[in-house]
DNA sequence: TACAAGTATTATGTATACAATATAAAATAT
DNA sequence: ATATTTTATATTGTATACATAATACTTGTA
């Protein structure tokens, strides 16, 4: 048990977060057989903590277990993932419409810096990340966090389709004008307003990954 | 291993969904040591099923793991509380509009004949039954699965204290005819009406559950 | 060659065993 | 008597071992 030993994390936690990032990057496929044995020789623990993380990533919906055939990446159908923008809909316009009554201006500071940086980015997976902490910052600011604890897996549910369209960057400088307008309208405590924008910004959003996904 | 053995469902499953039931019924009570080989006992196998079921529980928000202590019955502040209710009004009053396009005459008839068996129902514990039933026959028309299967814990995680208070009857004809607008707007087809009446039922739930909780 | 049946192999899922940690009790010192 | 260390007990968390189910392979037959 020669690990890192974050003082605070138990190993099936840690165990949870590493695949949880191995998915989201595309380093475990969708439909993918996740071997115990294999999982737990890289992290140098026996199946136990293994088993424990993948029950965990079970129930974020990142992997199914099949009877006696043990887990498996989940994938998503287009259906699943027009569902998932819905709920995401649902849940961050209530969001936002909360934090746009308590946002600081530091808040509001730190999300224009996001925004800045996001202009000249050109990676896929780095805007992603950027994308992501903007919206972030504007949640994090309705100081709910069982709300924010429900979107975050929604999130990152989809994250590892969007990465694989957001690197053609069509859609980039609508989508950066749209987060201007986003943060504009937190910065007048326009929470309405606020929320509205952004269910048009996630409505396009998902509209474009749907055909990406309907393409391939 | 002498057990039930529904040929589906496998042992970490059987035992997280009874450890819900008994979470849920009082049976085990907020705060308390959820301890393994107790468990492990009732259910006649070793730790490592009662153990995921537990990982399991603990996503779902019913159950807590502290470190090296093991795990217990997670309790919900009176904020917690109100949030869910919240979440719940977010995705619910979403769920409900999306119904209200798709729903039966047979599902109105199944919701009206749940409410008309609600009229004479004094038992709280029953009276909870039937009221989540009666949203639930709404929820499903909407043909969401992951929508429904976010709601449905929310609800889970209320439940335990509304059945509490549900026993005392007062708002029972409020709640009653609130129930049957929404029906009838549901029957309309009236989505955005259905929707605005669910958000003052839940408000009003949430606000005498809260009251009920700060009282004791 | 194609197909079926039986065998070998692999991986899952669980029981048992053990080490580490936390809690409770007892013993010693101040 | 109170506080503090020491010892004992209980419970978690994990490693190892094993039985069972699923898959891959081999063999036999038409």
């Amino acid at each position: 048990m020669s690990n890192t030993m974050a003082k605070r994390k138990s190993m099936p936690d840690i165990i949870a977060e590493e695949l949880k990032k191995a998915i989201l990057t595309g380093k475990f496929k969708e439909g993918q057989a996740l071997k115990q044995e294999e999982i737990a020789a890289m992290f140098e623990t026996s199946l136990i903590p293994v088993r424990e993380a993948l029950r965990t990533l079970e129930v974020q919906g990142l992997v199914e277990f099949k009877i006696n055939k043990g887990a498996f990446v989940s994938n998503l159908s287009v259906d699943e993932v027009k569902e998932i923008f819905e709920i995401r809909t649902m849940l961050e316009s209530g969001a936002i419409e909360i934090a746009a009554e308590n946002i600081t201006g530091e808040d509001i500071e730190k999300a224009e810096a996001i925004l800045d940086g996001m202009d000249n980015e050109t990676d896929g997976k780095a805007l992603s990340r950027l994308n992501w902490k903007f919206h972030s910052i504007i949640y994090e600011a309705s100081n709910r966090k069982k709300l924010i604890k429900m979107i975050a897996p929604l999130h990152t549910n989809v994250e590892r389709y969007m990465m694989l369209y957001l690197v053609d960057m069509k859609y980039h400088s609508t989508s950066q004008s749209e987060h201007r307008l986003i943060l504009e309208a937190c910065k007048n405590k326009n929470g309405k307003l606020a929320s509205d924008i952004l269910k048009a910004h996630l409505g396009l959003a998902s509209e474009h990954l749907i055909e990406y996904l309907k393409r391939r």
